[in-house]
DNA sequence: GAAAGCCTACTCGGATACTTCTTGTCCGAGTTCATCAGG
DNA sequence: CCTGATGAACTCGGACAAGAAGTATCCGAGTAGGCTTTC
């Protein structure tokens, strides 16, 4: 069981993103920023814009901004873009297939184990749902008070 | 995002030992008993018995039992005994490629989205790890005061 | 000199290969039991 | 008749393919701005 290795890389350029209100990047220069690779990073962009997290603009002068207040964007927005919003357990109602069944019984809904897995994977959702992407920029404006303005200054010192 | 399908067959087995016990079952009855294919079965079943959740003999009058009381083995335990241990999120520390990075730094640990991230998982295993096999079985036997009788009667039944 | 049209450069967007992991299968090592030969 | 060795059948165990999903890349559709041409 992994992750989309574009969530992350989505996560940390939505808080630069968050850093530079009203303009838009490219999915060049938010590669540049962290050596990735921008064809790929571009792909997961354009998840995200699907999701209606970053709002994207073509041509020159184009590129990805976020399309809301970042207080509005949970992790878990982002996971769900990117990753899908489908449960990592997926029941199969192998119960179905066993003795005494009932083939009328929604087996994902009562079978115990699943329920318990399914209950598992909702207290995690939650603690996505509460985190934002303003929680996490704020984290790190407390620990790196000039984090945002070195972000900056290097985006505009950007040659890409 | 997925986890391996052998996890929910893995469950349901350990509950069905959990009616049968001192008893070996071989993973072909196991198998028949919810028609899965017998040689991927085993081949989870394998998996239970490295990480000592279940004992397995071989030869005739072999097969698997559970290795100890259905109250210590936890889904946590099963989830990472065929899943593995890591987590979902990958950090890879981009933040070692970006401006200003401190080569030295434990970004697994620092980052904010690397904690956020990890500390959902966390509240996701805490949960598995707080049901075990023992509390599904109660849970059903509840719902359905039979079904350990049932088990047994259709497991001495099966021709395989 | 000003305005309109054209052209170039640049962006996102989706379609296309490649790699890794999950899924599924097979045959060998080891063990138990039944059978058979010998005392 | 009893004991021991032998062989066959059955089990788990790990090594071996097939398929799906994640990873990475490329080229086309569309746009903004600058340049040229014309009035």
């Amino acid at each position: 069981m992994k992750m989309n290795e574009g969530v992350e890389w989505a996560m940390h350029s939505c808080v630069n993103l968050s850093w530079l209100p009203g303009e838009a990047v490219t999915a060049k220069r938010l590669a540049a920023f962290y050596n990735l690779p921008t064809a790929y990073l571009n792909k997961q962009l354009q998840a995200l814009a699907r999701a209606g997290i970053v709002s994207s603009i073509s041509g020159p002068k184009g590129g990805f901004q976020l399309a809301r207040d970042p207080r509005k964007i949970s992790l878990l927005d982002i996971v769900v873009a990117i990753d899908g919003a489908d449960d990592a357990f997926r029941c199969t109602e192998i119960l179905k297939a066993g003795p005494g069944a009932n083939p009328k019984a929604d087996y994902v809904k009562t079978c115990q184990i699943s329920r318990a897995m399914r209950a598992a994977e909702l207290t995690y959702r939650r603690e996505l749902a509460a985190q934002t992407i303003a929680d996490i920029a704020e984290q790190v404006l407390a620990e790196h008070p000039d984090a945002p303005d070195n972000t900056r200054s290097h985006f505009a010192n950007l040659t890409v």
